[in-house]
DNA sequence: TCCTGATCATAA
DNA sequence: TTATGATCAGGA
């Protein structure tokens, strides 16, 4: 699997498209995932929608992630879901987040918008476990805004909140609501929320590795 | 120009 | 509805 990565390394979404027969779409803005599941089918990730990671056996999260032409992020990470009812009990060692970001296989795709989809090319991959400081930064983050959302107050967090990682709606539209709780422990209805990596992050992160 | 909040497709 | 895969788009 990491061979096959480093061998998409160069081609073009539009060739690897083909290879697979898959059809490329004129722009993303009704396509949003296909870079993402274009890559899963070419590296045979676990296709699905499974709570899991893409390589089970690997412990290995696959994340594409759109760049400029210097390498540098265009879009934040989406991570996973934030859990927002029967929260107690749960702490950072049996999160979601970290067990996503133990190990992701990061491949870097052009992503400009000015360029179609299927001229964007694929970059050499890069296989990231984090490192004592990014793990204390995504921990200290997910802390404090479980600890929010343990006290009612997810309404209040913002896409500001956290150095690294973000809470930010993670819903197919506006009148897509879930169940959390409000400031009086009381039931409520909110937005489905997700954990993001802001873009500064995975820049440094990606920055370190090429630098080498 | 950048970033936050909103949104799109699909499977089960 | 919730999970997967993310990018869009316009106000700051």
């Amino acid at each position: 699997m990491m061979a096959t990565a480093g061998q998409l390394a160069g081609l073009s979404l539009g060739e690897l498209a083909h290879r697979l027969g898959i059809p490329v779409p004129a722009h993303l803005r009704r396509d949003k995932g296909w870079v993402g599941l274009l890559l899963e089918l070419a590296l045979g990730a676990s296709a699905g929608s499974k709570p899991e990671q893409d390589f089970p056996e690997l412990g290995v999260e696959l994340k594409t992630i759109p760049v400029d032409s210097q390498g540098k992020p265009l879009e934040t990470t989406f991570v996973c879901v934030a859990p927002l009812t029967d929260i107690a009990g749960l702490s950072w060692e049996h999160s979601n987040v970290r067990n996503k970001l133990s190990r992701v296989l990061w491949i870097p795709v052009l992503g400009e918008r000015s360029v179609a989809p299927g001229a964007r090319r694929i970059g050499q991959p890069l296989l990231w476990t984090p490192s004592r400081e990014e793990e204390r930064l995504l921990r200290q983050d997910w802390e404090e805004i479980m600890e929010w959302i343990s006290l009612g107050r997810v309404q209040e967090i913002t896409a500001r909140h956290g150095q690294v990682l973000q809470l930010r709606p993670k819903a197919a539209n506006g009148r897509a609501l879930t169940e959390a709780v409000g400031r009086q422990g009381q039931p409520i209805q909110t937005l489905p929320r997700g954990f993001y990596l802001k873009t500064t992050f995975t820049g440094a992160l990606l920055a370190r590795h090429f630098m080498l």
